[in-house]
DNA sequence: CCACCTGTTTACAACGTTGGAACAACGTTG
DNA sequence: CAACGTTGTTCCAACGTTGTAAACAGGTGG
């Protein structure tokens, strides 16, 4: 094994506490021993024995965060960020992915409670909001997502009717009148696409304008690009799609290329994300941009608010903000500049 | 606190001993204490605290994941299977990102030795060879890439001279004679481009074609979108570009398409990885594909021998496969089929 | 010279777990 | 029936750390 405070102890002639109290920067240690103390550290190279730390602080300095897949670039950026967030808390963070399977997103939610974490950030798909709130475990949660039920959980996104709204009023704004929305999802899953199809509903209802959406399972570019070929193949196929992520978009985008359309003098198409691809695809693509870098911060300090403080607080809900991004795929060359929201 | 075994004990009128016994499948348990105790156990609905088994038993059940940047790709697409291959060892997985910075490299290189995680997969990049070789930790490690010195770990990667020569040899056989290196980088960093320029070199010289190579410093789309400008203004522009990684190419192929240009008829385009955003690229993107599964579970694999088994094994090195995938980007549409290598 | 501070150091216990030794109960064997 | 093995259970110690309380020095003030 490694080195103990026992070893360093020995070395420097002293008791293990007063090893401990040098290492911890306690304030009552003379100056000699401290020196002493520190001379035997550094010589034997002592690390703490974490394991041995937490067990006796009840605290692992590390959480966890839990997402349906990694490698979705949203979910890669904001874990890039929620590392970084987390790190200025002198947290490690560990990443389970959750595949939105129901059985693994229990045991996620369950396995919190091992004491190897001192929290959770999650984002669920497939579990309900009801069985969200029935938890009794009283490990720290937040979630990443619009608060669907009331429930135990913080929780932390941006506004996901208005945004829909927002970029369903850009593309009829454009002229647009055949707008499709792409991502529709069966409503027994939980989370946001229920919400920015009521967000695309909203701006629809509000022209006048008739509703075309076309349904997929997952948001992958497969899924965008099968259900874009659903919709060229329809009666009347839209001169605009929403598609509810980015993802969704770039496959779509793909499809509408591959037959020789034009984006977007024959179709536009926006998403919501946005991922660094759709930055520098051809046409580069206009969409939602979440504040991912506020996300992470929030959701890292809500739990360091929960894990710290006393859990008996309400669960609050907090808002990021995102902008619109205007880009070809909808305005064609000659970017406009990008409006905040 | 949760509840612990003595919690348990107490209430089914054992002794710990008896409960730790039957938590862990200790064969000589009389049927009825277990069913007493297994009772008392689902009651309190107890869950081992792992910190006090990981200090009791020097092992985390948790590994560390150091890569560059999780935004990447196709670190995000590793680390995706890095986690699940990891979980059928029961081990969790800690992702620490580096920026690619030589004091963040160290930190990890260092922080490992706290005992928290019990072992490392590192994909290095500032770091030099002879400070890894150097270390003195024994704590598990195996490295991403391809070995460049002698060193006490474990290697895994792809065999980059030969991937980097095969794709500039199928640029080469469309009858391309310009074709330029992009993702030079400066040689002082260690790491995989300096082997991708070595098979680039091998080709265009058995072919006796000159060379022409751009720099950057990191692999982004940013960059090979920048590097690409700077080819194109140069005396002799390519017509074909090996990009040393996908996200270069997908930045360069941003370049050569939004200055009029077609892609392949007038520069045909290559990279390395197979991320997943080059098959739905218009046009898709040639690449080389690691086999990325394999790579994770080699890896893993590594590791797993590594903390079980002795260490004083020698480090070795295994190789992962890859396949040249020929799509739009080199031959334009009607794709041909994809070769095995 | 004693009581009483202040500052520094130490002994002890505890966090929850598991390996090993010890022990008890039981049946088997010579 | 004594000696012995087998099986089931308990007791004790230890992993390395830190909080608590107590011990110890060295002054000060009465």
């Amino acid at each position: 094994m490694g080195v103990s405070l026992r070893d360093v102890a020995q070395l420097a002639g002293v008791s293990v506490k007063t090893v401990s109290n040098v290492v911890n920067g306690y304030a009552h240690v003379s100056a000699a021993t401290r020196t002493k103390v520190e001379q035997a550290l550094s010589q034997l190279g002592y690390q703490p024995n974490l394991s041995a730390r937490n067990l006796r602080l009840g605290r692992t300095g590390v959480i966890a965060l839990a997402l349906p897949e990694l490698d979705a670039p949203y979910f890669a950026e904001l874990s890039r960020s929620i590392i970084k967030v987390a790190a200025e808390h002198r947290w490690l963070v560990i990443i389970e992915q959750t595949d939105g399977s129901l059985a693994r997103e229990r045991e996620v939610l369950d396995g919190v409670r091992d004491h190897r974490v001192d929290g959770l950030i999650f984002s669920p798909i497939a579990i309900g909001a009801d069985e969200l709130a029935a938890r009794t475990d009283d490990t720290s949660l937040v979630l990443l997502g619009e608060r669907i039920y009331d429930g135990p959980a913080d929780h932390v996104a941006i506004d996901n009717v208005r945004a829909a709204r927002d970029i369903t009023e850009h593309l009829i704004g454009l002229g647009r009148r055949r707008v499709a929305a792409l991502g529709v999802q069966d409503s027994s899953v939980s989370g946001t696409a229920p919400l920015r199809l009521a967000g695309y509903r909203e701006a629809m209802a509000a022209h006048g304008l008739p509703e075309s959406t076309a349904e997929v399972e997952r948001y992958h570019r497969a899924e965008g690009a099968s259900a874009m070929a659903r919709l060229l193949r329809s009666p009347s196929p839209p001169d605009a799609v929403f598609c509810f992520n980015d993802l969704l978009a770039l496959g779509a985008m793909r499809t509408v290329l591959a037959v020789g359309l034009r984006v977007p003098e024959d179709i536009a198409l926006a998403g919501l994300d946005d991922i660094e691809d759709g930055r520098y695809s051809t046409p580069t693509l206009t969409t939602v941009a979440p504040d991912k870098a506020q996300l992470a911060r929030m959701a890292v300090d809500l739990l360091k608010l929960r894990i710290d403080g006393r859990s008996d607080r309400p669960p609050r809900e907090v808002r990021a903000d995102y902008r619109l991004m205007v880009r070809e795929s909808t305005v064609g060359r000659a970017p406009t500049g990008e409006r905040p929201s």
